[in-house]
DNA sequence: CTGTCTGCAAAAAATTTGCACTCTC
DNA sequence: GAGAGTGCAAATTTTTTGCAGACAG
């Protein structure tokens, strides 16, 4: 089960207020993106061309300082996969339950796993290391399904 | 216990040679920056800064087309702590018991952990995901000893 | 000599910043 | 109308590349 991308806009609205942010039509946009596209690892780069797309002109400055707001204020979550720029997704639950990325050395695709060992070994490590931990990420590198067939040959 | 990070120069020479390449003056001490300096986490610049100091004289482009290439070799693993700049360390076996980093989210430290749970964690998610894994990294993030007691003020 | 490697400077790519202008409360 | 937000262009930062010369087999 893969659960959907989803953002409560009434409670979104809220959290920036508390914050004195504005959910301005810009902002809304660059949410939009993401959720538009589940499962993407969308970049800076990425999020510009698919409003623009949409006829909705923004300045990439502003795609940028938005991809941090929410960064911050854990709506999305920042993230790298070694292509030398950075990548977004939504964070599903400010806390748990985040999924793991395998990333295909090969083709480069990146696939997404859930497990729940993760948080047993993240208990573990807290335990006998004494550092508080919040959150986790976690890439795991090899061949997808495809690549392996092709390898083959 | 934490195992020192060495470097095999007779079997390192080896390798270089078996792909034609030259274990050069300036490829070495890009290497020894790393034994020098064990547990930390380099930066290009870093390195270069550091050989700069020994008196070495060395091209930055040098620093970067060496670290890639001994990322390639798998000499040194490349890593992203998301400071904007990519990381290196030496890789102490290519392809198990990597070690897992802690990031402090405070201080910034990181700090560096071993547990085995993460290969079982692996070999389920293998099986599961029809992945072929070759690697992984993980990183945690939370608050170290120190800061979770300057933060109870 | 031939091909690899290096240093330098220039280029490219990703991200940040300054500033004038716009919009909201 | 004060402060937050935006767009644009310029600046900064990190990394890559082109090229001429140096070096090793």
């Amino acid at each position: 089960m893969i659960c959907m991308a989803t953002i409560n806009m009434g409670d979104l609205k809220q959290r920036f207020q508390e914050r004195q942010y504005k959910l301005t039509p810009q902002r809304q946009i660059v949410l939009q993106a993401f959720v538009d596209n589940p499962g993407k690892h969308l970049s800076a780069e990425d999020v510009h061309n698919i409003v623009r797309k949409q006829s909705a002109e923004i300045g990439l400055a502003t795609v940028y300082r938005t991809l941090e707001l929410l960064s911050d204020m854990d709506v999305l979550q920042k993230m790298d996969f070694g292509d030398g720029r950075s990548r977004y997704e939504i964070n599903e639950d400010s806390s748990e339950h985040h999924h793991h990325h395998l990333i295909c050395l090969s083709c480069g695709t990146v696939k997404e796993f859930e497990d729940d060992l993760l948080e047993t070994l993240e208990t573990v490590i807290a335990r006998k290391s004494n550092f508080k931990i919040v959150d986790h990420q976690v890439k795991f590198y090899g061949y997808c399904d495809k690549c392996q067939s092709s390898r083959e040959d």
